[in-house]
RNA sequence: GCCCGAGUGGCGGAAUGGCAGACGCGACGGACUCAAAAUCCGUUGUCCGAAAGGGCGUGUGGGUUCGAGUCCCACCUCGGGCACCA
């Protein structure tokens, strides 16, 4: 609440009323709460009201921390788009500023700012359409942005207010980048391993240590060898791997950033999987510590599962199988059931495929690979779809009896996961159930379930819960009797293992982030190329590497089906700045720039750090301001370790995994190197709802303007016409954004955040009526009436 | 199919296990006004009743309790996430 209760006593009360000409002089109209707010504003400047002092540095006064707990509330931080905000943005922002200012009147020393996301595709796209060079109208935005921000008297910090795209803060992000870059996971270090530098690991080579892949000397190893050893092991690596092509945007994108139907996320264009040689991140280091570590975390059930979902760890066994063409290895959840085994089968690009089809079931296996090849992922995905395949016509041998099984190719198989090839259990597994109905393969039972004949053709479906095993023994392995999945499956990982047929093992569904991009608005890789290809990192002194000026930033995009496109950095077009002669310490050679620039998620990975010290030039955050503020505690909410990061985190639940997820894993990177002492970004997060508003569509289904709609009877119309109401968040495409300052001017912002806060409760989402916000206006004009004198102001 | 979350007036919603529907919108009636807007006052869950008053009411069916919107069990509906993940 911003509402004044003892005005400044050397200010004289506004004598301006528009409320109309024969209302009262001294009503509370939306005039004078613009003026009275205007002035708090000033004043809270020129005060320094907001500002937070650190325990040290510029920004330090020790004397305000002294004896005051600390707490730090964090807004998840906007893109600054070219139509400005709209209502829905600032819903939490009110919140927490609500939340900022009773932790402060109780005492506290609160951390509360605001930063701006700016590098990315919108402001690029957005200056692409006005044909202005990104740096201006990301410039313009974010000016715009704080003006409505600091028209909502939110108490801010402003010192420590940072943009992603300004060089005094990407200097760090690409600093991070080659800390990540010049880092290497050791699983050995600890319990769960962590990552170390670079050097640690050339040094463990060099002194025999860690022995070669191959078991020579490290001295007897080309320095290519060298190279490509430690490459293999770099946390930020080049590699060619499958990665998502989308010629629509003209840039390959991470695994996160398509959407469930293979379409990019942002656009909506079709993206293709395609080999290229792109910066990958390895993620998948920290799987596990991304998982385990959100049971330190106080966050809904809801984002906790969507976390450990996209992850997705499995546990189960490698088991090899024999066959003409060699070991077919397979992944399963269920090495338990491996006497059920009656065939296999490999994904359609399974590499094997060629070498086992023989030659009579070449040409059928040929034409179903085709026709697979032809198919969208989004329709191999259909899962109600009959199950097709052809067999090989070869043979493998179930390791625990000996028996010779077909090997199949089906598209119900996925060469993106596990290792393309699985063993199927139709007694056991739905999908391998039908399969063999449709295709007349056996299914022995290898479980007694209480409640189902023995006899597997009188199963409805496969069985998966716990049951005696039968059929399930051989020489060494014995299962029959057991009735628990968890033993029979230990005692079978143990078997595999002692008899080299396997071991136990993890999978994952997450896979290393993608993290380069053909785009200009971004921050550009602190890499060059030597002549043999080899990346290097810029030394410190030669950060930032300042993005080049340019006219030509659009990104080459290509017909969006244009599968076999190849991307084009903008970068690359710039000679000038590309073909570079440096000093790396060895003497001046000519080198060649990397021409990526990172994704939009790079600069909010640690965002939340730089607020704490934003104008510190030796580092990214001096150690102390960040223990101060987002340390470790002795006991966590529920009396479990406390890992530290932001108090309260308050933001919207589309970025379940992506931003959280980055966040967390560049965090713990630092963290890890020994630059933190907190384990995770965010201690405590809340996630607020949307702020929904009706859109309104015409009978072309094209949305028309929410404002021009006009309602008569219960039915709505557009100049004339009828049109049909739907509910959806509020933005600039469902064309039904209503903006702050619209309001603000009506009736104050006051009664804006009175109306936003009333609305109901914050992790709600809740449609918004400009009709309902006289209420708060009422209520506010109500409260004034008992101070002050509408008619003589006293 | 699996995992979350939610169901209360015409609408948004409020209620540490203790008077259900606060507060707001809308609607209806009134004041002010030549009139309208703005503002103010009153009524407004539903049924019976002229009124006083009473019956019924928090998705459905059970249960715990002196007492349930709230706790437990089963179900229904809606919203969100994941999904041929071996």
């Amino acid at each position: 609440m911003t509402v004044p209760t003892d005005r400044p006593a050397h200010e004289p009360a506004p004598a301006v009323s528009t409320g109309g000409d024969d209302s009262p002089k001294f009503r509370y109209t939306g005039s004078l709460a613009q003026e009275i707010e205007a002035r708090w504003q000033d004043r809270w400047d020129a005060d320094r009201t907001f500002e937070a002092p650190n325990p040290s540095g510029p920004l330090a006064d020790p004397d305000k921390i002294a004896g005051r707990p600390k707490i730090y509330v964090l807004d998840m931080f906007p893109y600054p788009s070219g139509t400005g905000l709209h209502v829905g943005h600032p819903l939490g922002f009110i919140g927490t500023d609500i939340f900022s200012r009773y932790k402060r009147m109780t005492g506290h020393n609160v951390m509360y700012t605001m930063g701006f996301d700016a590098f990315g595709l919108p402001a690029e796209q957005y200056a692409v359409q006005t044909g202005q060079h990104p740096a201006i109208t990301t410039n313009a935005n974010v000016s715009n942005y704080r003006r409505q921000l600091r028209r909502l008297g939110l108490s801010h910090d402003a010192r420590r207010s940072v943009s992603t795209t300004d060089p005094s803060y990407y200097r760090w992000t690409q600093w991070i980048f080659l800390q990540i870059f010049n880092s290497w996971y050791d699983p050995d270090a600890g319990p769960e391993g962590r990552a170390r530098p670079i050097s640690e690991l050339i040094e463990q080579y060099e002194s025999g240590r860690r022995p070669t892949a191959d078991g020579r000397s490290w001295s007897d190893l080309s320095p290519a060898e060298r190279d490509t050893t430690i490459e293999g092991h770099r946390l930020a690596y080049v590699s060619e791997a499958p990665v998502n092509w989308c010629p629509g945007l003209g840039t390959v994108v991470a695994n996160e950033e398509v959407t469930a139907d293979g379409r990019s996320d942002r656009g909506n264009f079709p993206v293709f999987k395609r080999n290229m040689r792109q910066w990958m991140m390895r993620i998948t280091a920290y799987a596990d510590r991304l998982i385990s570590d959100l049971d330190l975390l106080d966050w809904t059930d809801a984002i906790k599962s969507m976390q450990r979902n996209w992850i997705g760890r499995s546990d189960g066994a490698t088991v090899h199988f024999d066959s003409s063409a060699g070991p077919i290895s397979v992944f399963t959840t269920r090495p338990d059931t491996l006497f059920g085994v009656t065939f296999m089968v490999l994904a359609p690009e399974h590499p094997l495929v060629d070498a086992l089809t023989t030659p009579d079931r070449r040409k059928v296996v040929a034409q179903y690979r085709h026709q697979a090849a032809s198919k969208k992922d989004i329709d191999r995905q259909d899962d109600t779809r009959e199950k097709t395949g052809v067999s090989t016509g070869a043979y493998a041998v179930n390791p625990v009896n000996g028996e010779s099984i077909p090997v199949w190719v089906a598209d119900y198989v996925l060469m993106g996961y596990g290792t393309g090839a699985i063993m199927a259990v139709p007694c056991g597994d739905q999908r391998d159930f039908e399969f063999a109905r449709l295709h007349g393969l056996a299914i022995p039972p290898i479980q007694q379930p209480p409640d189902r004949d023995v006899d597997t053709s009188t199963w409805a479906s496969a069985f998966t819960g716990n049951a005696p095993y039968i059929n399930s023994s051989n020489g060494s392995l014995r299962l029959d009797g057991i009735a628990s999945v968890a033993e029979a499956k230990r005692l079978t990982n143990a078997w595999l293992e002692e008899n080299g047929h396997g071991h136990a093992a993890v999978t994952y569904k997450l896979r290393d982030w993608l993290f380069s991009r053909q785009r200009y608005w971004g921050e550009p890789f602190p890499i060059v190329y030597d002549i043999d290809g080899n990346p290097h990192g810029l030394p410190d002194d030669q950060l930032p590497l300042v993005l080049p000026e340019t006219d030509s930033f659009s990104p080459r995009t290509f017909d969006p089906d244009d599968e076999f496109s190849n991307p084009e950095s903008p970068l690359d077009r710039l000679e000038w700045w590309t073909n570079v002669e440096l000093d790396l310490g060895d003497g001046v050679k000519p080198y060649r720039r990397d021409t990526n620039v990172m994704p939009q998620w790079a600069g909010s990975c640690w965002y939340e750090l730089r607020y704490l010290d934003p104008t510190n030039e030796e580092r990214f955050v001096d150690p102390e301001v960040e223990r101060y503020w987002m340390g470790p505690q002795p006991v966590g909410h529920d009396g479990h370790e406390h890992p530290g990061g932001v108090d309260l985190y308050v933001g919207g639940v589309e970025h379940a995994v992506l931003h959280l997820l980055y966040a967390r894993f560049w965090h713990k990177v630092l963290f890890d190197l020994g630059h933190l002492s907190s384990k995770e970004p965010y201690y405590r997060l809340f996630n607020q709802g949307y702020i929904l508003a009706a859109a309104y569509k015409d009978d072309r289904e094209i949305y028309v303007e929410a404002t021009e709609v006009i309602e008569r009877d219960g039915a709505y119309f557009h100049d004339g016409q009828p049109v049909t109401r739907e509910w959806g968040k509020m933005g600039k495409s469902l064309k039904n954004a209503v903006t702050p300052d619209d309001i603000c001017q009506e009736f104050g912002a006051d009664t804006l955040r009175l109306y936003e806060m009333a609305m109901g409760p914050l992790d709600a989402s809740r449609p918004w009526e400009t009709r309902d916000v006289v209420g708060m206006y009422r209520f506010l004009q109500r409260l004034w009436r008992n101070m002050v004198d509408e008619e003589t102001g006293d």
